[in-house]
RNA sequence: GCGGAAGUGGCGGAACUGGCAGACGCACUAGAUUCAGGUUCUAGCGCCCGAGAGGGUGUGGGGGUUCAAAUCCCCCCUUCCGCACCA
C-alpha cells in the first residue's frame, strides 16, 4: 500500500516556500489585513517540545485559511532572547550569552521551519539585537521624561554568600537555589515604573477587548480597585493624625480598636515607652518573615498593643492602637480601623485578644461571626452622641455615601480609591538585559541623548556578579565611567539592566516595520496593521506580560506612536499538553516529546494535524503517540485517493459523483469553514475524516470532488496538499487559492430522520421528507410496530412534534 | 478562604438555541488480504439482562423544572489554574 512520502515532500515544499517567499506580508495591500500574533518565544537551550507548538500550529492554520479567504496576513515571529538562563550558563561555563542565545535561536528557527509554519521570516526580530533594544531604550526615555520611571529604594533578595541579588524563581524555601545559601531582604536603589498612574485606564479599557473571561477577571483582581473612604483619626495626646482606608465607612461607629502595619512610620512615635521592647520585638519578627511566610502563618492572628489611643471622629471614643502583620503597609494607608462585628479578619483578631465586638449592622449574629452582608443589613447604634447625625435604619449601601459626604463636609475624611496594583520594579542586577540609557551626573539621573542610542551592552568575559549587589556591568570600569555629553562632567552609567518583560512589551509593533532606522514604527504602517486581530499564547502570562504590554501601549498611545488604545483585540490561551503519563511535560519526569522525533517518525503534517485533533484548543490534554499514528493513517488514505500504487495520479476530469458523496463534500466544506471561524480545529478534522471515508467508500476519482478537499485540508497539512495540488497539474502554490464555497442546495437535507418517542423515550426513528407535516409524521410513526407496541392502546394525551427532529407521544 | 475553568465509554473527545448521548480517532475483538509480522479492507465495540428479537440503565453525586435535561435551577463532591489577610 502506498503511503504519503513525507520525508521527501516536506523539505521540498519548505524550500519552495522559502525561495519564493510565499508568506511575505504585503504592506498597504488593499486586501483586508489580518494580524495574527503568537506569544513571543523565549529561545531556551532545550529547544521546542510539542507542547510549545499547539499555539503556533493553531495560528498557522488560521493564517493559511485567512490567506485563502483573501486576507493580507501578517504572521511572523522573533526572539525574546534576553534573560537569566543564558547568563547563568555563562557564569558556569564562560560562554558568552550572545553565543548561547544565537545557538538557541538557530535551533528554534530550524524546528519552526520543520513544522511548516508560514511565518514571514523577513520580519524576524531579536530583543538582544542593538537595533531592536535601541527602541526599547527609546521607550524607556519617554517613560523617564514623563515621570513614569523613577528611582526608589526597594528591598531585593540579597544573597551575601553568592554576592548577588536573586530573582524569586532562584529562591527555594527561602534559600538560594544554587548552593542553598541564606537570602535576606535588602533595600537597593531600583528603577520603578509608575504603572499605577494607568490603573484606571488599564481596568476600564478591558471593556474594549475580546479576551477569555478568566483572564479578564485575573487582570481586574490584579489591579484590585476598591472604593471607600480615607478617614482621619486624631491621636490621644499626640499632635498627629492617623489616616486609615476603609471600604465600609458605614461601620465607623462599630470600630473598637485600630491596627497599624508593623512597618507603619507612626509606630515609633506612638509607642508607649513601657511597651517599646515588646513592640520592637514584634516588628523585628515581622520584618524577618518573608511575604510568603507572613501569608503562610496567617492562620493565627498575631499582634501587640502599642499603648496609644486614637479618637473615633464620629463619637469621640478612645480606641486602643495595635500593630499586627495582618495589616499590610503596601496597601491603602497601612492602617485600619477594626470593626470586628463586620469584618471577619477583625472578628478573629478581636476574639484572639478579647477585644470588644460591637454590632452596628443588624441582620446577623456578631457573637458567632462577622456579619458582612451590605445589602440586607440595617444600620443600628450609628448616631453621633449629640444626635446631629445618624445613619440608623439605612442599608449599608445607602449609608456609605451619606456618611462619606458627612465626613467630607467636616473635614474628617473623603471618598477615596485604592488599588492592589503596585508600581513595577523595572531593574535587574544582571548582565544579559537591555542597559538603561541613563547617566548619573552628580547624583542625578540624566537621559542619554536620543541620538546616542543604543547604549550597547559592553563586551566582557566576566559575567560573575560584582559582589556588591550591582550587576556585572559595574565591573567594567571603562564602560561605567564616562562623561556627560552635554556638560563634560564626569558621569557614571546606570549598571542595572531591564527585566525580560521590557523587550516583549512592544515587539508586536516592531514586526510592522522591523528594519526602520529612524523610528520605532512608521505611523502609516502602524495605522495599517494595528491592532493585533488575534493573539494566542499560554495562560501563564495572563497577568504580567499582558498588563505590562498594555501599559506601554497606552503610554505610546498618549505620545502618538500608536493609534489604538489597546494592542490585542482578541486573545486565546491554548491549553497545556501533558505527557503520556498525564503529568506536566518536564525534563525531570522524562516525559517530554520533541517535535524532531515526531517529524522523523510521522512527518510534520501528521504532527500538526494530531496536535489540533486532540481536543479543543483551550483544553489541556495528554499526548498519545498512538494518536499520531492514527493521523498518519488518515493522511495515507488521503494520499491514496489521489495517487495509485505506482505513484500515478488517480484523479480523472469527471465532474459527476454519487449524490451522497457530493452531499458529504459540501457539508464538509461548510462545517470546516464554520469551524475555522470558531477555531474548532478538532471537529473540522473529524469532519474531513468523515468526508474522506465517504470518498474512499465510493472510490471517487472525480477532480471536481477531490480538488476542494485538497484546498480545505491545505491549512492543516500544507506539505501534503501542496504536493497533491501540484500533481493535479497546478503550477502555483495552494496557499493563495480561493477558499472553496459550498453549494447550499447540496447541504440542505432532503430526508430527515425523525426520532419517535413515547413518554420521552426513544422507540423508533422514521425517515420523512424534510418539512413533513404532523399528520404525515404521526401516520408514519403509528405504522411502526415498535411505536405501537409501546402505545399499547393507551389514550394519547399530548403529541409534541418538531418537524425534521422529533415526535413525542405522551400517553397514560 | 476568594476568583475562574472543568467533570460524558477502556482512552482523547463530539453533541446547534433543552429534542436520537457517545460523531471522529485511539485501544480492543472477530473476519478477509498477506508465506509471516506490519500494512490495508470489512464488521463489532457504554454498562446490565438476553442465543436473538428486544428490554432496562446511563453524561461526578443528590434533588428540582419540563412532554423531553450532558445542556436550565438548587445543594454537594472532585480535579486543574490564578490569588493569598488588599481593610
Amino acid at each position: 500500500m502506498s503511503r504519503y512520502p513525507f520525508a521527501e515532500t516536506e523539505p521540498r515544499w519548505q524550500k519552495y516556500w522559502e525561495e519564493r517567499r510565499t508568506f511575505r506580508a504585503e504592506d498597504f495591500s488593499p486586501r483586508p489585513k489580518f494580524y495574527c500574533l503568537d506569544f513571543f518565544p523565549y529561545p531556551s537551550g532545550s529547544g521546542l517540545h510539542v507542547g510549545h507548538l499547539v499555539g503556533y500550529i493553531a495560528t498557522d492554520m488560521l493564517c493559511r485559511y485567512q490567506r485563502m479567504r483573501g486576507f493580507n496576513v501578517l504572521h511572523c515571529t522573533g526572539w525574546d532572547a534576553f534573560g537569566l538562563p543564558a547568563e547563568q550558563y555563562a557564569v558556569r561555563t564562560g560562554v558568552h550569552p550572545a553565543i548561547t542565545t544565537a545557538q538557541n535561536i538557530a535551533t528554534f528557527r530550524r524546528q519552526m521551519k520543520r513544522i511548516g509554519l508560514s511565518y514571514d521570516w523577513s520580519r524576524e526580530v531579536d530583543t538582544t539585537d542593538p537595533d531592536y533594544y535601541r527602541w526599547t531604550q527609546w521607550i524607556f526615555l519617554r517613560l523617564f521624561e514623563r515621570g513614569l520611571a523613577y528611582v526608589a529604594e526597594v528591598p531585593v533578595n540579597w544573597c551575601p554568600e553568592l554576592g548577588t541579588v536573586l530573582a524569586n524563581e532562584e529562591i527555594v524555601d527561602g534559600r538560594s537555589e544554587v548552593g542553598g545559601f541564606e537570602v535576606v531582604r535588602k533595600p537597593m536603589r531600583q528603577w520603578v515604573l509608575k504603572i499605577t498612574a494607568y490603573a484606571d485606564r488599564l481596568l476600564e479599557d478591558l471593556r474594549l477587548v475580546d479576551w477569555p473571561h478568566s483572564t479578564l477577571e485575573m487582570q481586574k483582581n490584579w489591579i484590585g480597585r476598591s472604593v471607600g473612604a480615607d478617614v482621619e483619626f486624631a491621636l490621644d495626646g499626640v499632635n498627629a493624625k492617623l489616616r486609615i482606608f476603609t471600604t465600609r465607612p458605614d461601620t465607623l461607629f462599630g470600630a473598637t480598636y485600630m491596627v497599624l502595619a508593623p512597618e507603619h512610620p507612626l509606630v515609633d512615635a506612638l509607642t508607649d515607652p513601657g511597651r517599646r521592647a515588646e513592640v520592637g520585638a514584634y516588628r523585628e519578627a515581622a520584618a524577618r518573615k518573608s511575604d510568603l511566610q507572613r501569608a503562610e502563618l496567617s492562620k493565627e492572628k498575631t499582634g501587640v498593643p502599642i499603648g496609644a489611643h486614637a479618637i473615633n471622629p464620629v463619637n469621640g471614643e478612645k480606641l486602643p492602637v495595635w500593630i499586627a502583620d495582618y495589616v499590610l503597609m503596601s496597601y491603602g494607608t497601612g492602617a485600619i480601623m477594626a470593626v470586628p462585628g463586620h469584618d471577619p479578619r477583625d472578628w478573629e483578631f478581636a476574639r484572639a485578644f478579647g477585644l470588644p465586638i460591637r454590632e452596628v449592622v443588624a441582620g446577623g449574629n456578631v457573637e458567632e461571626a462577622a456579619f458582612v452582608d451590605d445589602v440586607s443589613g440595617t444600620l443600628v447604634n450609628s448616631s453621633t452622641p449629640d444626635r446631629s447625625f445618624s445613619i440608623d435604619g439605612f442599608t449599608p449601601a445607602a449609608a456609605i455615601p451619606k456618611i462619606t459626604s458627612w465626613l467630607e463636609s467636616r473635614g474628617l475624611g473623603r471618598r477615596s480609591v485604592h488599588y492592589k496594583l503596585r508600581d513595577w520594579l523595572f531593574s535587574r542586577q544582571r548582565y544579559w538585559g537591555e542597559p538603561f540609557p541613563i547617566l548619573w551626573v552628580e547624583g542625578e539621573p540624566r537621559a542619554v541623548p536620543e541620538q546616542m542610542l543604543p547604549v550597547r551592552l559592553p563586551e566582557t568575559e566576566n559575567f560573575r556578579p560584582s559582589g556588591s549587589g550591582e550587576s556585572p556591568l559595574a565591573n567594567i570600569r571603562g564602560w561605567v565611567e564616562t562623561a556627560d555629553p552635554e556638560t563634560g562632567r564626569p558621569a557614571r552609567r546606570e549598571t542595572n539592566t531591564m527585566p525580560q518583560w521590557a523587550g516583549s512589551c512592544w515587539y508586536y509593533l516592531r514586526f510592522l516595520d522591523p528594519r526602520n532606522r529612524d523610528t520605532l514604527v512608521d505611523a502609516k504602517l502602524e495605522k495599517y496593521w494595528m491592532p493585533v486581530d488575534l493573539y494566542v499564547g499560554g495562560a501563564e502570562h495572563a497577568v504580567l506580560h499582558l498588563l505590562y504590554a498594555r501599559f506601554w501601549h497606552k503610554v505610546l498611545f498618549d505620545i502618538g506612536v500608536v493609534s489604538t488604545p489597546e494592542p490585542f483585540l482578541k486573545l486565546i490561551h491554548q491549553g497545556t499538553l501533558l505527557g503520556e503519563d498525564g503529568q506536566k511535560m518536564s525534563k525531570s519526569r522524562g516525559n517530554v516529546v520533541s517535535p524532531d522525533e515526531m517529524i522523523d517518525a510521522f512527518g510534520a503534517d501528521a504532527l500538526r494535524l494530531y496536535e489540533m485533533f486532540m481536543g479543543p484548543l483551550e483544553a489541556s490534554k495528554p499526548w498519545s503517540a498512538q494518536g499520531v499514528e492514527g493521523i498518519t493513517r488518515f493522511l495515507d488514505r488521503v494520499w491514496r485517493l489521489f495517487v495509485d500504487e505506482e505513484g500515478r495520479l488517480r484523479a480523472d476530469d469527471s465532474t459527476d459523483a454519487p449524490i451522497e458523496v457530493r452531499r458529504a463534500l459540501h457539508r464538509t466544506l461548510r462545517k470546516v469553514t464554520e469551524d475555522f471561524e470558531a477555531l474548532k480545529f478538532n471537529t473540522a478534522i473529524a469532519q474531513m475524516m468523515t468526508c474522506v471515508n465517504e470518498l474512499q467508500r465510493h472510490d471517487v476519482r472525480s477532480r471536481a470532488m477531490l480538488e476542494p478537499l485538497v484546498l480545505i485540508l491545505s491549512p492543516f497539512a500544507p506539505h501534503l496538499c501542496e504536493e497533491l495540488w501540484n500533481r493535479l497539474g497546478h503550477e502555483e502554490t495552494v496557499a493563495y487559492q480561493p477558499w472553496p464555497a459550498w453549494d447550499e442546495s447540496l447541504v440542505a437535507q432532503v430526508m430527515a430522520t425523525v426520532a419517535v418517542q413515547v413518554n420521552g423515550k426513544l422507540r423508533s426513528t422514521i425517515e420523512l421528507p424534510v418539512g413533513a407535516d404532523q399528520e404525515t409524521a404521526e401516520a408514519a410513526a403509528l405504522a411502526d410496530q415498535r411505536v405501537r407496541r409501546h402505545l399499547d392502546g393507551a389514550p394519547i394525551r399530548k403529541i409534541i412534534y418538531l418537524p425534521d427532529k422529533l415526535l413525542n407521544f405522551v400517553v397514560g
